[in-house]
DNA sequence: CGGCAGAATTGAACGCGTTCAAAGAGAGTA
DNA sequence: TACTCTCTTTGAACGCGTTCAATTCTGCCG
């Protein structure tokens, strides 16, 4: 969760409302470490005990953020997945779509990484805490699949959404550390890599590779299976 | 660098190595957050400001934790370098190396690496201040191929030591947040993915192959090129 | 109305990493 | 010895995130 306290009252969940608004204003405004608990309590009009009443530490704010971020990308995949046909098309949408979402919080994304990267933060992609938005990001890959005519026969299959998802984080960490105007080498990477991996998983079904494939399907299931913070084999059918 | 100012005297790089030997202590002892600076030089026999002298931050502290066990990695594979023959038994006991070296630091390697994936952070492995470990880092990886027997006429050769360095990256991610007992599943990854990565690499000089295999290629040289921290190509017969 | 329980709010205080003006120590020079 | 320059060392002070005992607010029951 990323409050301690859940606002039973109206004025309570105003007051959080406010702290929040403030706190993500002053972060793009000042950056993260620029950014001090007492001016959040300040321009917000409440004390700094307030604050911490709300929200257990300044990084569950930036955490905020994170879910924010999330969400503008689930809703910008929409009209792309209805629309575009073909496993290429559509993980290239996607993925540009991730960019184009996270690109306003690029210049302090180095503190939310920061934090995201501790094994310890909630806000690790890895964590049980992040599991439900984990579960939402990979079933949007089993989605990109859906609408494409990849062979689904392939051993690969209910692996590619889970595979699909750490590529994806891949290229976000590429993107966090992409220096370049626009973040036009994070853009060139996508463009790169995304017909790369169609082709490979074209590939994977291949008599040749169908050993290797099948190593790798069976190995990749296991370690799933045995991480204590498994976000499943998603079936496309069976996502939401 | 790790510190912001080398010793001139030798009563200076006493106490400079003093302070550093408490700290590295303390953290094994109490972990990072438990060890405050003031505690470091007070267990040091010096003051806090003392400490700054010689150290920027606390974080500079635990660069000198990352440059040591890179150290200890490095020795620790001249053995099985010398003695080893073909790709996969050699690029296997780089691994292990590794892996045994930076176990003893798994508890507190949440922070090291919160601070290392910062781009801002001199830890950093993309950063500047890291080229020179990094560069040993892909030589070790260039000698791993120099003494097995892998086509070096692939297109994918001059580009082999930076992959493997960021698979070597990528497995100690993994680790990071492995808590498996005796860190198990990373060992497990290890020993599966490695026999993976050898017979691509073989699978990658078949004709079928061969043009993904150079677009691949000239894509990843590109992309290294670009990038303002260019480790270079590391050519096994350049390398130190 | 009074009283009360729980939610909401306060702000002083704590310990931390970090800074900096000032003082000390030591070597070279006249 | 006295002066000076540089390297080294000091510790009080600053601003920060965070905590918590105390206070105020708010709706509800008798």
């Amino acid at each position: 969760m990323t409050d301690r306290t859940t606002p039973t009252t109206d004025k309570g969940a105003e007051t959080r409302a406010r702290i929040l608004e403030t706190a993500l204003r002053l972060f793009l405004e000042r950056g993260y470490d620029g950014t001090t608990m007492r001016a959040v309590a300040r321009e917000a009009g409440v004390s700094v005990g307030n604050a911490y009443y709300y929200f257990a530490s300044k990084e569950h704010l930036i955490q905020a953020f994170y879910l924010r971020t999330h969400e503008e990308h689930l809703a910008a995949c929409e009209e792309p997945l209805r629309t575009a046909r073909g496993f290429e098309a559509r993980l290239l949408a996607v993925m540009d779509a991730k960019l184009t979402t996270i690109e306003p919080y690029h210049r302090f994304s180095g503190v939310l990484f920061k934090t995201a990267a501790d094994p310890a933060s909630p806000l690790n992609p890895f964590s049980a805490e992040s599991l439900p938005t984990r579960r939402e990001s990979t079933a949007l890959f089993a989605r990109v699949l859906e609408g494409s005519r990849v062979d689904t026969s392939s051993e690969l299959w209910s692996e590619l959404p889970n595979l699909l998802w750490v590529y994806h984080m891949g290229v976000v960490l590429f993107w966090l550390h992409d220096r370049s105007p626009e973040r036009r080498r994070t853009r060139q990477l996508v463009a790169h890599t995304v017909p790369l991996i169609v082709r490979i998983v074209q590939l994977g079904n291949l008599p040749l590779l169908r050993t290797l494939t099948r190593r790798a399907t069976r190995f990749l299931r296991e370690l799933r299976e045995t991480s204590g913070v498994d976000a499943g084999a998603v079936e496309p059918s069976g996502a939401d």
